[in-house]
RNA sequence: GCCGAAGUGGUGGAACUGGUAGACACGCUGGACUCAAAAUCCAGUGCUAGCGAUAGUGUGCGGGUUCGAGUCCCGCCUUCGGUACCA
């Protein structure tokens, strides 16, 4: 007994200890200051980030470090190279979870948000990343948030011009209008407005703030915005999917709210246009093209039989104008009080009150059911002089275009549904049948019932009635856009407080740049209140100032991730946001990776805020992140057991089939721990006997079940000893509430932080979602010791000084080459086999040669830091392996004297003859023509043909 | 519906501009070491037929281009992601 223990002790003593020397170069890095990143000018700079976590209380989980761990490679690569890298980590810190849980316990946000991100700090510092702590970032830390409202308050004092196409100080506009009210100004707006400078001069304070909140990118107006009542607050549009709020899965409503938009639609022909030379992934720029979603078209104004007012309409298809047989208007659109007349008054309001009574969700679920009303009202059509009914109609957005379409039923899918739901007329305005499979969305065809415009085709239609309407003076060429602006206020505690003060008027003034930053007061309770009033209000005394009263909404999640890229670069600057020196070196992040899910969100109010600061030329470029890359989710495999919902509580399990065939009775899906799964994630995937022993054990309130199997029913004590119970297998979230949650500090304990980083890489591409699967990390381990065991003879390190083989060098720079090559281009999964391949090889050869050893130690420590740096420092170096130089392959390495070439016919492989290097076409041909292997193939006839590409292949045509 | 991405062994996945499909790893099978197990090492492993050399077949399906197609073109199918009354 005693003899085995010690040999497997002396066994592992010889073996790689992971956990003592990650701990060992854990604390010396930190001692050293090994990744400190200095804003030294001398070197070139390479800023590489990644997209910082929310802190949430579970921690992390293995797919979270996925991203983190290809950015660390690329980090770790680059400083090799020789640039000055620039890979910061921080929080953002702020936003719902750590107010529910408050809510929930009563721990304040700020002490639970601290925890999560010490545990965050300690799973991060486990992986061996090398990140510059000293530029740590949370958007929750005052000395973070005055510059997040500082932001805030330049875009409060700021319009856009679009003569200048930029942003300027609204202190000028207020100037154009002392000296010439409204006429001359370009600027985005919202809504026309005309007015003299005498007439703004006799406005109220209350009346400028009005007109000026029409103009300023922060501004507050009453909106319809996405309501949760679960969460007490609104959402944006991007926070809302499927109608339900992002986080919690909760109803959400469209409610009419005073709220604070920021005006980004004003930057959506640039967010457009600048795009195009951006390095991002295709289908992530198709996304934000979507999203801001530009289309050309026509405004054009109808006149209203019997009153003065016109109805102004947006269409992207003048050229069916003769086929508009009615007028649509969004149900809150504002004429619809005038036009209705009485006898349609009721008909009207059961129509307003009925949309306003279903919810978001309803709305999406009834996608192409439509309900609208007569408002009695008829407009003129400018061409055919014909009066043309006007409804109103839920299909029609009030805040897309104008909120009024002339529906042409003909040409327009839910024109036609709309008609024929109320038996509207049709009039068939293109004829397609010159464009086979061409669909109603197309612009094709050939007008016809259409007076002027008969026997034209549809995009000439399309840009003479352009020349009509703007001759006519009915109207304008047009670019809408779907892109709203974005709502900017939260009915929460846990957010960036508004720099904004109301006088007694209700006119919001900024407060003075020297109170920044406006710190949160301390709450003990963070409900929000039902009537959407932020529970900062409750803080009376902090409300209070002076005779002003504080805004008590807070700042949304995204405001903080909008610009924490720059705060990295000079992250403890108490001045400035970031200092001019900081930003001109620093300039924009290289390569940046994270989630797809931030396509449309963080991604977009990013560049918006980005471009604002470079309108005030306080930041460099016009965009921030140029190259973008999205990794793909780690997912977890979710398995489930068939639960029979019986009514007199027993319980009863049933396996797959089984409950497939009783298709009668009713099921619950039981999540079990993926644990007591045999061959989980599988077809096959079933627990054993074994594993629902430990079910049981697991959830003793299922103890005494009964199991319904192929073989019969039985108990835990009659089951057979081959039972299978079959579990349904799915891919899914990896969440604590399926118990498939797989948390990275048991696998870097027990494999190591190395095996675990290239264990990660080594599941397959970056950009691609995956199940996490644990079982062939043993590869990965396995590797991991070989390369130990390359430069060590039983507990000794051994290496030697003789000179290395032309083999030797060839394997070594062979890897060299491709692992180089696989960085660029970011494709890390085939890097761990170059390493495999070369490790392989050299123990084959039985190398242990120092020159060899140190290349190789050299150019796998961007992706095994830990045992890099300890072979670096047994080789006798003095200073860090990551502050070496990654080494350059040396092609003269790779050149063969004889190359294997396939011999084909017809191009199918036969067999294959190996020919010297560097023998051109002809010469091979003729080699391989004498080669007996190829008469006898040939059987003697002559080759039709004869392909030969040199380095490649030889075949013959018979 | 529309937009985007992807379909390769039992599994994760390789394959640069068209040029030996399945690298590397997991799993599985057999063997060595061991009283035994773990660990380690060696050999085999797409499928079908055959003791075997070998032959046939094979990258979602159907066509096409080519001396040669996982890769290019046309038409489908499936899966995943995004989006949705956007006028």
């Amino acid at each position: 007994m005693g003899k085995w223990l010690f040999l497997w002790l002396q066994q592992r003593s010889m073996e790689y200890n992971h956990r003592a020397i990650e701990a060992k170069w854990k604390k010396n890095w930190d001692h050293q200051h090994t990744y400190k990143t200095l804003n030294d000018t001398a070197k070139p700079k390479y800023y590489v980030l990644d997209m910082f976590p929310y802190p949430s209380g579970s921690g992390l989980h293995v797919g979270h470090p996925l991203g983190y761990i290809a950015s660390d490679i690329v980090a770790r690569f680059k400083r090799q190279q020789g640039f000055n890298v620039l890979h910061p980590m921080g929080y953002d810190a702020f936003g719902l979870p750590a107010e529910q849980y408050a809510i929930q316990t009563g721990v304040h946000p700020a002490v639970s948000t601290e925890q999560n991100i010490q545990t965050y700090r300690a799973q991060l510092d486990n992986i061996g990343f090398s990140f510059d702590w000293s530029r740590e970032v949370k958007t929750s830390d005052p000395s973070y948030y005055k510059w997040t409202q500082w932001i805030f308050l330049q875009l409060f004092e700021h319009y856009y011009d679009q003569n200048a196409n930029k942003a300027k100080p609204v202190s000028e506009l207020i100037q154009q209008f002392e000296s010439g009210g409204s006429s001359g100004v370009n600027a985005f707006h919202s809504h026309d407005e005309h007015f003299s400078a005498e007439e703004w001069q006799a406005m109220s304070p209350y009346q400028k703030d009005q007109v000026l909140m029409n103009f300023r990118l922060a501004y507050r107006k009453t909106g319809y915005v996405n309501w949760c009542e679960a969460l007490g607050t609104v959402l944006a549009n991007d926070e809302v999917k499927d109608g339900v709020s992002e986080r919690g899965g909760h109803p959400v409503e469209r409610k009419a709210m005073m709220q604070w938009f920021l005006r980004i639609t004003a930057y959506a022909h640039r967010l457009l246009d600048d795009m195009i030379g951006l390095d991002w992934p295709e289908a992530l720029k198709t996304m934000q093209n979507n999203w801001i979603g530009r289309s050309e078209g026509a405004q054009l104004f109808f006149k209203i039989d019997g009153h003065d007012t016109e109805l102004e309409i947006f269409t992207t298809r003048p050229d069916t104008i003769f086929g508009a047989t009615f007028m649509v208007l969004a149900p809150e659109h504002d004429l619809v009080g005038q036009l209705t007349t009485p006898a349609q008054k009721q008909a009207v309001e059961a129509c307003i009150q009925y949309v306003k009574g279903r919810s978001e969700r309803e709305r999406m679920a009834e996608v192409k059911e439509m309900n609208g009303a007569f408002t009695g009202s008829y407009t003129i059509h400018p061409f055919s002089g014909e009066k043309v009914p006007i409804w109103i109609g839920d299909y029609v957005l009030k805040d897309y275009g104008t909120g009024a379409i002339m529906a042409v039923p003909s040409d327009d899918e839910r024109d036609k549904t709309f008609a024929q739901k109320y038996n509207l007329p049709i009039v068939d305005v293109v004829d397609k049948t010159n464009y086979p499979g061409s669909t109603l969305h197309d612009k094709e065809g050939i007008i016809i019932n259409s007076d002027f415009l008969n026997g034209m085709e549809v995009p000439d239609a399309i840009q003479l009635m352009f020349e009509k309407i703007e001759g006519m003076g009915i109207g304008k060429r047009r670019v809408n856009f779907k892109l709203r602006d974005a709502n900017f206020s939260r009915q929460r505690y846990w957010g960036e407080p508004f720099p904004i003060v109301y006088d007694a008027d209700g006119v919001a003034h900024a407060l003075p740049e020297s109170e920044l930053p406006l710190t949160l007061p301390d709450l003990e309770d963070f409900k929000p209140t039902a009537d959407g009033q932020s529970p900062l209000a409750k803080a009376t005394d902090w409300v209070k100032y002076g005779a002003f009263t504080r805004e008590t909404d807070t700042m949304p999640g995204f405001a903080g991730s909008s610009w924490y890229f720059l705060r990295y670069m000079d992250a403890n600057n108490d001045q400035d946001f970031a200092s001019t020196e900081a930003l001109a070196y620093w300039q924009d992040v290289d390569f940046y990776i994270g989630g797809a899910e931030h396509a449309v969100g963080h991604l977009m109010y990013s560049r918006f805020w980005h471009k604002f600061l470079y309108d005030k030329g306080l930041v460099p470029g016009k965009e921030p992140f140029k190259k973008l890359v999205n990794q793909g989710m780690i997912q977890g495999v979710v398995e489930s057991i068939y639960l029979y919902k019986s009514h007199d509580g027993s319980h009863q399990f049933y396996t797959e089939e089984l409950a497939k065939e009783h298709s009668d009775k009713e099921f619950a899906l039981l999540p079990v721990h993926v644990d007591f799964v045999t061959e989980y994630g599988s077809p096959r995937s079933h627990l054993t006997k074994a594993g629902i022993a430990q079910f049981l054990e697991w959830r003793p309130d299922y103890k005494g079940s009964v199991f319904h199997l192929s073989e019969g029913v039985f108990t835990l004590e009659t089951l057979p000893e081959n039972a299978r119970l079959t579990t349904k297998s799915e891919v899914g979230k990896m969440s604590k509430r399926y118990f498939n949650v797989v948390n990275p500090d048991d696998m870097v304990d027990k494999y190591g932080a190395d095996c675990f980083r290239m264990y990660e890489m080594f599941l397959g591409p970056i950009e691609q979602s995956k199940p996490w699967d644990t079982k062939g990390i043993e590869g990965v381990s396995k590797f991991i010791k070989k390369l130990w065991q390359l430069m060590h003879k039983g507990e000794a390190f051994l290496v030697s000084d003789e000179k290395a083989t032309k083999e030797e060098l060839k394997v070594l720079h062979t890897a060299i080459k491709k692992v180089s090559g696989d960085i660029e281009i970011l494709s890390l999964n085939t890097s761990v086999p170059a390493f495999m391949v070369c490790v392989n090889e050299l123990k084959r050869l039985e190398c242990n040669k120092r020159e060899i050893m140190e290349g190789l130690v050299a150019l796998i420590a961007p992706f095994a830091p830990f045992i890099a740096e300890e072979l670096w420092s047994k080789l006798g170096k003095t200073t860090s392996v990551h502050h070496s130089t990654f080494p350059v392959c040396d092609e003269s390495y790779l050149v063969e004297d004889n190359v294997v070439y396939p011999i084909c016919i017809n191009g199918k492989r036969k067999g294959e003859l190996t020919f010297p290097n560097g023998a051109d076409a002809a010469t091979l041909e003729q080699m391989a023509m004498e080669n007996d292997f190829v008469r006898k193939l040939l059987e003697g006839q002559a080759p039709k043909k004869v392909v030969v590409v040199p380095g490649r292949m030889i075949n013959f045509v018979i």
